[in-house]
DNA sequence: CAGTAAAATTTACGCGCGTAAAAATTATGT
DNA sequence: ACATAATTTTTACGCGCGTAAATTTTACTG
């Protein structure tokens, strides 16, 4: 690699000996010139080490190559390790992601839509907050740019939905649970932070029905996006008060499950599903953390891979669509069971 | 706000009934221009709703306003919450930040590199991966780009060094532990991930003799940044083979530790203070999810906001000398001790 | 009010590349 | 070798904005 400053496209293409307009369709599409210049330029580029001006190339282009990626909250690693499958499969693509947290608040995830816009992405993949969002701007954002939402569903927003089928996720614990031991109450904050959240806690009503049990929903206080120290508390107020009247906590997620595993321990509140344990914890999301609590925490996790994919090939979809769909369609992953330690 | 679609700042200007260039002025620093421009110019952006064609700006200026951050493992909340960070101190600096994970992977660091280059940033924070990063890569990196390294050291490279002070946080433990209980043996990845762990190895060495203890450092198998994993596993084996020859476990890190908490719950192994513990287990971090562990974590605590805080400063001190130092300073911060349950 | 400094305007060029159209070259099949 | 198709070259324009120089307008001083 010589150290010969290129300062442009119509440099190295004449050290290729190659006119500019052919170089450029090369960077656009390397198939769509002749094999015998595509080895001269690669050869050139080998030893040159050129390349193209981002910012001209996409002052010029119709579409960049660019795709946003918003997740609600990126110090979650379920959301870290979402968002890694996502920008992976982009990169593959030829697109450049471009990661952005909303820090669980709805001011930032309005920054990062505005943020987005300035760069012209072709196309964005968005979770949203939820409650904390400010839908009317995400409303604005979803007509001038092709979005996927994924996660977190907001009725009508964006051109598609893909996420997980929180009724199968919480079919599986608390069938699970029925059967293995005594029907759980459910724990779930007050105020959820996004719709997951609703769909679970009526999916754990009807399942109990289905059971022919009587559904308890516990919920704690709490807001913001600190779900561990929201668990941990409303766990330790609960079973000071003696709100659990099961030996059987379902939690409406993994983080919270991981709050009340803690505050279990420092009441001295044995957790397991042998004979000598208290109590039992369940949950949902399977947490990249989750098989690291004391106990392991039994749950039902997302189907990460089909959830990434399809995020992805959807929004692929819809680019080369133009930005529209005919409809909106929503697809939804089943869960899988994790029986682990907890419950 | 309307919605005509303005094409460029030439339509702007005219809507504001004021030149090209000057309001051009005002979009690179809206203090230089007269009072009275500046406000026809904001009440036409509240109207018009207008931005500047980012490409456009960034292909003129000699420099942009973007920042790359690099860290080593997003999925990581420690790295999360010092990304986020000091991702709002850029932008309140008025600068773009560019947030990259190299997850755990020396290609993918180099790719990060690579990246950013393409994107000419006025200056980079990198938190090298460590062992597994390509110094050659990021030497010829640092070349072309103004860049604070952060976090992990990397002799020589960069125009700067903050991080914490590995010393600090192990002589803190030590000596805390030394003063109330057993002392402790040390554990360790066999091949740590980065130059921290050989300092808080050699820290922890030096600190045992200076209490006239003989060090035992017990280094566990295992690659990659699945620490929590490699803890539980390493704890696992070495419980197994009666390892320990003391009851008190200083981790190098708090993600090897929960691993380790993880493995002593599953063994039966009670972890704490209290006289009928059989072990105590401590670390360094404070990680976000130390407080969460059964039981509770006794860290060292990073000084986040310092290192995040000054790790900018720096950086903006670099940009406004034109990228280069006279000498390269290397900052350390000390750890404050956190007691918790678990020593 | 003149005199002066500060700010805005006009004019013009350049950044690096996409892209279109027409002309020239090369590859392919027979 | 020839006709034809596929590529490449040449030429030229435009994208939206930074920025410099010369000029004009505005604001401030006494």
């Amino acid at each position: 690699m010589s150290d010969d400053r290129i300062r442009n496209m119509e440099e190295f293409a004449a050290l290729c000996g190659i006119s500019r307009p052919t170089v450029s369709k090369y960077f656009n599409d390397p198939d769509s010139v002749r094999a015998s210049t595509r080895k001269r330029i690669e050869a050139a580029l080998e030893q040159y080490d050129y390349r193209p001006n981002i910012y001209a190339v996409n002052q010029n282009r119709r579409l960049t190559k660019n795709i946003g990626i918003v997740v609600p909250y990126l110090a979650d690693p379920f959301f870290a390790e979402i968002a890694r499958n996502i920008e992976r499969l982009c990169i593959e693509a030829g697109f450049r992601p471009i990661l952005l947290s909303s820090h669980g608040e709805g001011q930032q995830e309005n920054d990062n839509l505005e943020s987005l816009l300035s760069i012209k992405p072709a196309g964005v993949l968005l979770a949203p907050l939820g409650r904390a969002s400010d839908k009317s701007a995400i409303e604005r954002f979803c007509r001038d740019v092709p979005t996927v939402l994924f996660d977190s569903n907001i009725e009508g927003m964006g051109e598609a939905f893909i996420g997980s089928d929180n009724a199968s996720f919480v079919n599986q614990t608390v069938d699970y649970l029925m059967r293995t031991g005594e029907p759980p109450c459910f724990l779930e904050m007050r105020t959820p932070a996004n719709p997951n959240a609703n769909k679970r806690r009526l999916a754990y009503i009807e399942a109990m029905m289905r059971h022919g049990q009587d559904p308890v929903v516990i919920g704690i206080e709490g807001d913001g996006w600190a779900f561990e120290e929201i668990g941990r508390q409303g766990a330790y107020t609960a079973l000071a008060a003696g709100d659990f009247k099961t030996d059987t906590i379902l939690c409406s997620n993994d983080r919270l499950a991981i709050g009340v595993l803690s505050a279990c321990y420092e009441r001295g509140v044995k957790v397991g599903r042998s004979a000598d344990c208290d109590m039992r914890v369940a949950s949902h999301d399977d947490h990249p953390f989750s098989r690291f609590t004391c106990p392991a925490l039994t749950t039902a996790a997302h189907d990460y891979t089909n959830v990434s994919g399809r995020s992805v090939e959807t929004l692929f979809e819809l680019i080369e669509s133009g930005g529209r769909f005919q409809r909106r369609d929503e697809t939804l992953f089943p869960a899988h069971l994790v029986v682990r330690a907890s419950a």
